[in-house]
DNA sequence: CACACATTGAGATTGAGTCTCATTAACATA
DNA sequence: TATGTTAATGAGACTCAATCTCAATGTGTG
């Protein structure tokens, strides 16, 4: 598929329609963010911004995930790893091996959920999936 | 000594299949992962067990994990809380109010998962689905 | 420009979980 | 039952992600 493009000037005003200002910090890390096909950890980013503080990096993840910007994925193992939501409603595929992130939309998945309503106690009102894969990098040729 | 065994041989001697010994810490904790219907934190067992260590505390729940006697929910806030595994494959309910987890299966999603192999690149080994829900009991009574 | 206040960075703090290690308990065997 | 081997324990130090505190700085506005 095509390699939908996001460019910066987007989610910088899209931080400042939500009411936070544009500044230095926060504009270097989302240029960062926009370099990363894959997904990524916390701790990289602020490696990439040696003058850029810990809580600044935080900070600025937690507003961008709340702006739907960027989501979370809370590994069993390792690190959580954050990734670009580059489309609205969508789900995870993780590798196994290389911890390489990648988004999947499925209409059958939201249908199916729909009908899940009735297995389910209580009222649905969102969910997640994750699907684990070994990545076609991994699968083809060096088994570890 | 003076093991007032209740009704959890099961686990226990699951555990001893597995080259595990039956200690009295693990036997406290068993038992009252047993009393818990709902999901529960590392935390809570450790303070229902004074007299049981942390690391024990975690050293269990990981014997347990790894003996698919429990499994982990990482929520998004909050600790992450562990739940018993009823069934084998199945996933998770979590109430976004009070946090509660229930579990269930649904041959559709199985159904469904293979079959959005030709989807996703790579090769599928597994997966992981959230619903979210308010619970009956949250969604009753009061609206915050 | 100047002011109000959002934002920042350094470092302390929290909280889950792991590690270390000396002590203790479990279990098999004699 | 005593014994020895080895697993398991608990206390506390440690790790690592993430949050909080707070004085100093930067940003947008009037």
């Amino acid at each position: 598929m095509t390699t939908p493009l996001t460019a910066h000037p987007d989610i910088v005003s899209l931080l400042e329609d939500r009411g936070y200002r544009s500044t230095a910090p926060r504009r270097a890390i989302i240029r960062i963010l926009e370099g990363k096909q894959e997904g990524f950890t916390a701790e990289e980013i602020g490696n990439e911004l040696p003058g850029v503080g810990r809580a600044t990096i935080f900070r600025t993840i937690k507003i961008l995930m709340e702006a739907g910007v960027i989501c979370r994925l809370n590994l069993i193992d390792g690190a959580p790893r954050y990734s670009l939501s580059r489309v609205g409603h969508h789900h995870h595929t993780v590798c196994i091996k290389c911890g390489n992130v990648g988004e999947f939309r499925a209409a059958t998945v939201e249908r199916l959920m729909r009908g899940l309503g009735s297995a389910i106690p209580g009222e649905i009102v969102g969910h997640r999936i994750e699907v684990y894969v070994i990545c076609d990098k991994c699968g083809n040729g060096q088994e570890a």
